[in-house]
RNA sequence: CGGGACGUGGCUCAGCCUGGUAGAGCACAGCGUUCGGGACGCUGGGGUCGGAGGUUCAAAUCCUCUCGUCCCGACCA
C-alpha cells in the first residue's frame, strides 16, 4: 500500500513490518523501547475523574485531570509524558521562529554566582524573589530568574569588534522566581520554562531593527501556537526607553488588564495605557475660599458623596505614599483609580507604598479618610483630571471635616500635574478618540529595549570602525513557554476537557477500538495506526481493556483534535467514525480515505507547523 | 506579608459542633458478569486522621504552637 507523504520516522521506528501485531504483548515491549507505538496502556497518563481540590483555574484543573502535570511543591510541577509532549511542541515552534529570525540558541547555567548580580547591583535590588543560597564553600549563589548578567558577561568576554555584531542569543531554560504567591498551576509557577533572548547591537538603530524582528517573530510564534492574542504597549520601567510590548493571550482568567481600542489598533497594558487629556480649559474658581464642612466619621468617597450630596466626580482623593525619596501626596478624582506605575515613573522611584495609618496621621494631622491637599506640607502630584476641577471636595486634614469649594490653582500648591490614573471604558482612545474596552490577558511574551543598562554596569563594550570603544546596545525578549501550555488551555476547553489547538496537541488523533476481541476491528486498528503514523500523524492508540465510555471521556479530556473510532457496525460498511474535538462534528469516513481526509484537516489546522 | 479557608487511605469528601469502634464513593488487586459516553456483583489490600505539645480515664474531635496547601490583595514570562 502506498504511504501518503514522506515516511517520517519521528519516533525512530524500525521496519515497517513491525507496525503489525501490536496487540501481541511479547512484541509490544520491544516496540515501545524502539519508540514505535504510542499505546495508552503503556504511557503514564493518570487521568482524574474528579477535580483536584487544589486547582481552581481551568488550565490548572485540566492539566492535572488530564495527567499532564503533578505538583511537587507550591509552584513546582512535574511534567508527565503528555504534558511534556505539549511543552515540546511549543518549544519547537519557538526554536524554529527564533532561528528563522536569525537568533542563535545557547544554554546558560541555571545556577549563577552572586558576583555578577552584585556587579549589576541587582543582588540588592531584586528582593526576595531571587532564590539565594550558598555553595559548600560559602559562596553566594542564586538560581537564575533571568539571565541578563550571565549573557552580558559571556558577550563582554567574547565579543570585541563591531564585526561580530549584531548578535542575538536565546535559550530555553528552567527559571526560578520565588513568587510571593504562586497560583493557577503553570500560569504562575515558581519554577517555569522560559525562552529568553538577548540582542547586542552596535547602535540604537540596530537595536531597534532587532526589536522589530523579534516583534514579528513573536507574532508568528503565537499565531502558530493557535492562540488568540493581542500585542499591547507595555510599561518598560525606568530603564526601558520607549519600546516595550507585551503579548497577551486573551482569557477571562488573565491576571493582566489591558485597554484596547475598538476603532484603531491602539492597545496597551492598563499600567501603561494613556488617558487622553480632556479638551477645553478649567473654569474660574468658585467661591472665595475653601469652606469647612463637618463630616463626622465620613471617610470614603462613597460616604462623603452621599453625606454632602455631591457625586464622586466632585471629590478628590488625597493618597499619601511613602517612596524611597520621602512621602508624597497624590490627588485623584473620586471616581478614578490611581495608577501606581504611572506615579512611580513620574517620580522616578522604585518603591511606592501607601502610607500606613500612623504615618498618615503624622503627615496630615488627621486620620485616614480626612487627608486633603490644602496646606499640606508634602510634594503634591495631581492627576490631570484634578487640575481641571473647580470647587472640589477634599479632606480637611482635620478629623471629621472635609473642605468644599477647593480650587486647585488657588488653594493647593501642586508640584506637578500628570496622567496618574488608569483609563476606564468611559475614556476615549488616546490615539483616535474611539471607544476603549478593558480586557483580561495572560502575558506570554514581553519584548523590550534594554539600552545600555547592563552593558554599562558590566562594561560590555566593542570597538567600532574607528577603533573607539562603545557600549553594546541590548534588547531582551522573553516568552513563557510553560505558561503558553496553560494559556492554550484557558483559551481552549469545554465541559468535557481540553480542546488543544492542532499545533500543540500531544497527539493529533486518538484512535479508539471498540471491542478489541473482534479480529476485524483489531486488524483494522492496527493498519490504521500504521498508515497514520507513516503519514506523519501522531496517534495515541487507546488499547486499554476499558469500556468505550471510559475511552471517550479520556479522549475528550486530553483534548486531542480528532477521535477515530473503529467499531464493528461501521466497519462492516468499511467505515470509521471521525469526531472533531472542537466542533463535535461526527462523520463516517471510508477507511481507504481516512488518512487523506485526516491529513488534509490536520494540515489545515496546523498551518502553524508549516513554515511558509 | 496582610485577610479568608482547608489539611482524615492514591483522589473527592463525610465524621469534629456534642470526646469513647475511622467511614463512603472513586481508584487499586483477584474472580465472575458486562462492553458505543466514566458498568455491576463478590472478595481483598491500603489510613500512627499534616506535625509537636497540652487537657482528659479516653482526642480525628477540645486548647496551644507549628508546618503545608488553596483562595483574595502588593511582584512578573
Amino acid at each position: 500500500m502506498a504511504r501518503p507523504g514522506p515516511s517520517r520516522r519521528r519516533w525512530g521506528c524500525g521496519e515497517e513490518g513491525s507496525y503489525r501485531k501490536i496487540f501481541i504483548s511479547s512484541d509490544v515491549c520491544d516496540k515501545i523501547t524502539d519508540g514505535v507505538l504510542m499505546l495508552f496502556s503503556r504511557l503514564l497518563i493518570p487521568t482524574l475523574k474528579e477535580n483536584p481540590a487544589e486547582a481552581e483555574a481551568v488550565s490548572h484543573r485540566l492539566l492535572l485531570r488530564a495527567g499532564m502535570i503533578r505538583k511537587l511543591a507550591s509552584g513546582i510541577y512535574n511534567y508527565l509524558p503528555l504534558g511534556l509532549r505539549v511543552l515540546r511542541k511549543v518549544e519547537r515552534i519557538v526554536r524554529e521562529e527564533m532561528d528563522r529570525a536569525g537568533a542563535q540558541e545557547v544554554l546558560l547555567p541555571a545556577v549563577q554566582p552572586a558576583e555578577l548580580w552584585q556587579e549589576s547591583s541587582r543582588w540588592q535590588v531584586y528582593g526576595k524573589e531571587l532564590l539565594r543560597f550558598k555553595d559548600r564553600h560559602g559562596r553566594d549563589c542564586c538560581f537564575g530568574p533571568t539571565h541578563e548578567e550571565v549573557i552580558t558577561d559571556l558577550v563582554r568576554k567574547e565579543v570585541h569588534s563591531y564585526r561580530q555584531l549584531p548578535l542575538n542569543l536565546y535559550q530555553i531554560q528552567v527559571k526560578f522566581r520565588d513568587e510571593i504567591r504562586p497560583r493557577f498551576g503553570l500560569i504562575r509557577g515558581r519554577e517555569f520554562i522560559m525562552k529568553d533572548a538577548y540582542s547586542f547591537d552596535a547602535d540604537e538603530a540596530g537595536a531597534e531593527a532587532c526589536y522589530r524582528r523579534m516583534y514579528d517573530a513573536y507574532n508568528r510564534i503565537f499565531s502558530r501556537c493557535g492562540l488568540s492574542f493581542k500585542v499591547v504597549e507595555a510599561d518598560s520601567g525606568p530603564i526601558g526607553g520607549s519600546f516595550s510590548h507585551e503579548f497577551m493571550v486573551l482569557a477571562d482568567t488573565g491576571e493582566d488588564l489591558l485597554a484596547s481600542c475598538t476603532s484603531c489598533d491602539y492597545a496597551a497594558n492598563l499600567e501603561k495605557a494613556e488617558v487622553a487629556p480632556a479638551p477645553g480649559s478649567p473654569g474660574p474658581p468658585v467661591g472665595d475660599a475653601p469652606e469647612l464642612a463637618p463630616t463626622p466619621n465620613v471617610r470614603t468617597v462613597g460616604e462623603v458623596a452621599a453625606f454632602l450630596k455631591v457625586t464622586p466626580a466632585d471629590i478628590v482623593k488625597t493618597l499619601i505614599y511613602e517612596t524611597d525619596e520621602g512621602p508624597v501626596a497624590v490627588l485623584i478624582r473620586g471616581d478614578h483609580d490611581v495608577n501606581e506605575v504611572k506615579v512611580k515613573n513620574l517620580l522616578g522611584v522604585t518603591d511606592l507604598i501607601l502610607a500606613g495609618l500612623i504615618r498618615v496621621q503624622e503627615l496630615t494631622g488627621a486620620e485616614v479618610g480626612f487627608a486633603g491637599p490644602v496646606k499640606l506640607k508634602l510634594p503634591i502630584y495631581a492627576d490631570q483630571a484634578v487640575a481641571r476641577m473647580t470647587a472640589m471636595v477634599t479632606g480637611a486634614n482635620r478629623d471629621n471635616y472635609h473642605l468644599k469649594q477647593v480650587n486647585p490653582g488657588r488653594d493647593v500648591k501642586i508640584t506637578a500635574v500628570a496622567d496618574l490614573r488608569s483609563v476606564t471604558e468611559q475614556d476615549p482612545c488616546p490615539r483616535c478618540g474611539g471607544v476603549l474596552t478593558i480586557l483580561r490577558g495572560i502575558e506570554v511574551g514581553h519584548i523590550f529595549k534594554l539600552g545600555l543598562k547592563y552593558s554599562k554596569a558590566l562594561k560590555a563594550t566593542y570597538l567600532d570602525q574607528e577603533g573607539k570603544e562603545q557600549y553594546l546596545y541590548m534588547g531582551c525578549y522573553g516568552i513563557g513557554v510553560s505558561r503558553i501550555v496553560a494559556a492554550a488551555i484557558e483559551q481552549g476547553h469545554d465541559a468535557n476537557g481540553i480542546i488543544f489547538p492542532m499545533a500543540l496537541a500531544p497527539f493529533q488523533v486518538g484512535l479508539i477500538p471498540i471491542a478489541l476481541n473482534d479480529p476485524a476491528v483489531r486488524e483494522c486498528v492496527e493498519s490504521l495506526h500504521a498508515d497514520l503514523e507513516a503519514a506523519g500523524v501522531e496517534v495515541l492508540l487507546d488499547d486499554r481493556d476499558e469500556r468505550p465510555g471510559v475511552k471517550f471521556k479520556d479522549c475528550d479530556l486530553l483534548g486531542l483534535p480528532f477521535r477515530v473510532v473503529v467499531g464493528a457496525k461501521a466497519l462492516d460498511k468499511g467505515q470509521a467514525e471521525v469526531k472533531e474535538r472542537g466542533s463535535n462534528e461526527t462523520k463516517f469516513i471510508p477507511l481507504k480515505e481516512l488518512w487523506d481526509y485526516l491529513g488534509k484537516l490536520i494540515q489545515e489546522g496546523a498551518r502553524g507547523n508549516i513554515i511558509s
